[in-house]
DNA sequence: CTTGACTCTAAAGTTCGCTTCAGGGTGTAG
DNA sequence: CTACACCCTGAAGCGAACTTTAGAGTCAAG
């Protein structure tokens, strides 16, 4: 049993995240010393990972909170998950495409750019002032 | 001259926004009609779309706020603006570099689940709650 | 006994780029 | 005259995921 800023060390975020996980019913309330102090079990903090682990591929609290759900729901298969994965595949491929197109825009310009000329003769901002362009 | 809605028309975004950059400083505060409507000149609306455009490639009000200054100053020179471009084309290969991380997660695992199987043999939960993998 | 690290709560602040709201004036077509 | 679309202001709200603030109790070491 942990007290919140150990179980926030091993499970790798700051102590007020986990409160507010709490807060958000990503974590149940644990129970508590005669302190007042939360007491975590390990149970917990690999619950702490978990979230970590979906945030860092990209789900959101709400779509962990999902996924939490489907987890221990009995009525639940393998392609509930698998379609929230895969719709996030998707979301990540749109932000990946736009992200792309600005670095070719960007890329292009920095190469044009000659460095030494006044800013009047900066291709980057001419073509930020041109009309065509997407 | 133009009103304001029809401004925001020609240039591409909504008056809250044309306005919004007024507040910024982005956007001078145009002369008034007798009627305090604003009157914006066609320079305003391409500076309008210089905004839109230098948003659309990944600069946010701040860094345009930047580049509009070194636009007239006149000790700023093209590397100046190039400097900007290049650091802005650095946080986006970041973005994408965390980007493509996520999109191989994801890739994988989906591949990997079944489908039809119960969730609590999710290989996709399952790598979840692993303690490995990065 | 005091210092310092830890814990508690509730509420407010942060960032970004707007949008919405509340409450009003203006301009014009029918 | 009366809709109705447009314009004005200042302030507040939004979403995401926290962080910060303020004020107060707790615990262990020296
Ligand atoms: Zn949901
Ligand atoms: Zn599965
Ligand atoms: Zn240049
Ligand atoms: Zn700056």
């Amino acid at each position: 049993m942990l007290n919140i800023g150990e179980a926030a060390r091993q499970g790798g975020v700051s102590v007020e995240a986990m409160r507010y996980y709490e807060r958000q019913g990503l974590l149940a309330a644990p129970d508590r010393d005669a302190n007042g102090y939360r007491r975590y079990t390990p149970a917990a903090v690999r619950r702490i990972k978990f979230i970590k682990r979906a945030q860092d591929v990209g789900f959101t609290l709400r779509d962990i909170g999902d996924l939490l759900f489907l987890k221990v729901d009995p009525g639940a298969s393998c392609s509930d998950v698998r379609d929230r994965a895969r719709a996030k595949l998707g979301e990540i491929d749109e932000k990946i495409e736009v992200l792309m197109r600005m670095r070719f825009a960007l890329a292009e310009w920095t190469d044009a750019c000659p460095s030494e000329a006044p800013v009047s003769e900066c291709p980057i901002l001419d073509a930020l002032d041109r009309d065509d362009e997407t």
